[in-house]
DNA sequence: AGTATAAACTGAACACTGTTTAGTGAACAT
DNA sequence: ATGTTCACTAAACAGTGTTCAGTTTATACT
């Protein structure tokens, strides 16, 4: 039958054309996220931004929620590369590591408000897919692993986490990165949607928590 | 002129009317928000459960959020009660009663997830509200004041905290308050957002959590 | 009693939202 | 030149919160 007389040529300017739009949408979703939120990402508003009618969206996105995910996946990816910008550098003992690493993850936050909001708390999905079918090269899970070597090192440098669960046993790295995560996330979201909630500000309540914790981690461990 | 015949009596069924509906509707509100969340508590579908049209909403409430900002208020009253049945019966060691308020902050958070969400995460106009001008009766207010005085009594017991801010000081009980609310929020928050998130259950976030604290806590102090 | 007045209530509309579908026009392959 | 495929859009659908003119009902006064 038909022959596919290398029809790439034209197929692959098509398709240039439409990855280009692509980045056009998602470049435009970005703009109005960071700047209105994303609730003020509307497809109309979208749609006119760029130049074409609504309904084009739905030719290069399956939904809204699925914009909101591809551009979820640059969210993490700024993360990344704010956290690893900290453990690149930062060549000392692992308690000033994870020190720096929290300074760092609460600042992000707070600076791109819009941004920490959309990824941590208004599109679970990503986090939820990430975790369900963990993906190498995934922004997300990269920062994850970053953390967990960090209260890794950590751990490894002799400190003697409590004991807890049922039965009682040593806490495993896993269980600490999760309870810091949760509570610079807590710091963070916390600030986000109540501004006069902590009244403390957002990097005190970081240092608090950092030291008492890293206090109570090394508690058992001689002193220097 | 109109000599006004004493119309009290009658006012007062129309009034008694009027805060009857009033209730029912915030009722039905709760019901709607308890079983499907505050996004599903829509006007129309609120209006048609009371049995009234969706305008007559708006001769008892300016807006939606001011309902939301209503059923808020119970919502934080149910946390006080959950909170204060703690610190009635517990009369054990402030450490003691730090966990149990903890452990139960936390259990609140994820059997009331529509409640919490919707006090802490979705109308955060409320708790600006409280803070930019305490009131006295407030049930959120009663919650910070019940936190604020069990760190308060640990502090007193001799615990020694970190110190923290610049320049360096020993950390205050407010501060420590909202540091421990904060991470708590975080647990709760995210694993309402996304239960697969961490990984490991809430209740053990909350465990390794507070005892790495009070154990930072009570680190300069002699043991036992 | 009847009547004036005030309060309660509603139908219909407005300006939005995300999303779908039928239909048009242009670019491509043969 | 022709058949096919792709890009695109106008219009509609089913929702949303909210407003307002107009109607009904209950109260107040003579």
């Amino acid at each position: 039958m038909a022959v596919n007389k290398i029809p790439e040529k034209k197929s692959q300017r098509r398709e240039a054309a439409r990855q280009s739009l692509r980045e056009e949408i998602l470049a435009a979703s970005r703009d109005i996220i960071t700047q209105e939120g994303f609730a003020a990402l509307t497809m109309r508003k979208l749609a006119e931004r760029i130049g074409y009618s609504p309904a084009t969206l739905y030719l290069h996105f399956r939904n809204r929620d699925e914009i909101a995910h591809a551009v979820s996946r640059t969210g993490y990816a700024d993360l990344l590369k704010t956290l690893s910008s900290i453990t690149e550098k930062d060549r000392g003992k692992p308690a000033d590591r994870l020190r720096s690493l929290a300074k760092a993850y609460v600042r992000f936050g707070l600076e791109n408000p819009q941004t920490y909001a959309l990824i941590f708390m208004e599109d679970p999905a990503y986090l939820a897919a990430v975790f369900a079918e963990p993906a190498e090269d995934d922004p997300a899970a990269a920062c994850y692993s970053l953390m967990l070597a960090a209260t890794g090192d950590l751990l490894a440098a002799g400190m003697r986490p409590p004991k807890a669960g049922k039965p009682a046993r040593a806490v495993t790295a896993v269980e600490l990165t999760e309870s810091l995560w949760a509570s610079m996330h807590g710091i963070v979201s916390l600030k986000l949607t109540c501004p006069a909630f902590p009244t403390a500000p957002a990097d005190l309540l970081t240092e608090v928590l950092i030291e008492t914790m890293l206090r109570g981690l090394s508690a058992a461990t001689a002193k220097k």
